[in-house]
DNA sequence: GCCGTATACTTGAGTACGCAAGCAACTCTA
DNA sequence: TAGAGTTGCTTGCGTACTCAAGTATACGGC
C-alpha cells in the first residue's frame, strides 16, 4: 500500500496543472480522451464508469460538470431506452486538443523524471495487471 | 495514469474489508501503524502528513477520529510548545495488532493474485521511487 | 401477456479529503 | 529586543467521490 502511496500525490500534482491551465481535472481529461477513442465518439455510461473506475453515480455527477461546460452531450439510445450516451461536442474535442499538449508533457515528465525507458515498459507491464487497468493506452504515453 | 488507475480499487476494497472488520480505514491503519513503529510510539503531525501523503489538515481531521476513539491521545512537545504529538495508546496497539493479521493478509493476496515474487520484487523497486514512497516497509509485506 | 430479475441511470446523504486563511510559537537579523 | 519570516497546527468551505435507495426500461420463463 505504501508504495502505491505516490500515486495520489502524483494524482494531484497531474490534476493541479490540467485544471490550472484548461479547467479540467484528471477524470474530466480521461473522460474526453475516452470519448475521442470511443467509436462516434460516443460511449454509455456504464462503460465510462468501467473505464474511469467510478461508480455510476460518480459518472453521473462527472458527466454533469462537463455537460454543463458544454464538453459533452448526452444522446439516446434507439435500441435501449435505459441507456444514454455520452458524446464529445466539439468544444470537447478542441478541448481535449488543448490539453492533451501539456498533459502529456506533465506525465512524461512526471516518469522519465524517475525512470529510463526500460524501466517504464516494466512498469506499465506490471501496472497493467492491477484491478481496473485497461489495455490499450494511446494518447497518454503509456503512463 | 491509467496505468495506476487500478490503485483506487485496490485500496478500496482493502479499505472495505479494514472497515468492516476492524473498523478502520486505510489511512488509520497506516496511522497506527506508523505511530507503533516510531520512536516513543509518538509522530509529530507534520511527520504524520509525510508519511500519509496527506496535508496538514487531512491528517488533523483523520487524528480527529482516532482520538475521539481513543486509539491514539494528543501529546505536547517540552521543547517547542507548536508541536503535539500524536501518541499510541494501549486500545490503539491493541487494535492494531487485531487489524494486522488479516490486513497483511489482504494485502498479500491482493497481489500475489495477480504477480509472481519476482515481479513484486520488481514492482516494490520501481514504485518506491514515486513521489512520497517511503523507504522502509515493514509491518506491511513489501506492499 | 404478466411476473421476477437484471440492467442503466439518478438522487440524497454522508465522508474524506484539499485549499486558503488564520493563529500561535519559534527563529533569524540586526 | 523588535520586527519579519517560518513552521506547526486548526478551521471554514468547497469538491469529488461513495453507498444505498429509488425509478425506468429490458428480458426471460411460464
Amino acid at each position: 500500500m505504501r508504495l502505491l502511496r505516490g500515486h495520489a500525490a502524483a494524482r494531484r500534482r497531474l490534476s493541479a496543472e490540467l485544471q490550472a491551465e484548461h479547467g479540467l481535472t484528471v477524470n474530466d481529461y480521461e473522460t474526453l480522451l475516452a470519448l475521442s477513442q470511443a467509436k462516434d465518439n460516443a460511449l454509455r455510461r456504464v462503460d465510462l464508469s468501467e473505464r474511469l473506475q467510478l461508480t455510476a453515480s460518480g459518472v453521473t455527477r462527472l458527466l454533469d460538470g462537463l455537460e454543463a461546460c458544454g464538453l459533452v452531450a448526452k444522446q439516446t439510445c434507439s435500441s435501449d431506452a435505459r441507456v444514454t450516451y455520452a458524446v464529445l461536442t466539439d468544444a470537447g474535442r478542441e478541448r481535449l486538443t488543448d490539453a492533451s499538449r501539456s498533459h502529456i508533457a506533465a506525465v512524461k515528465a512526471l516518469f522519465e523524471e524517475r525512470y529510463s525507458d526500460e524501466e517504464l515498459a516494466t512498469l506499465a507491464a506490471l501496472l497493467q495487471r492491477l484491478p481496473g487497468a485497461a489495455s490499450a493506452d494511446a494518447g497518454e504515453c503509456a503512463a
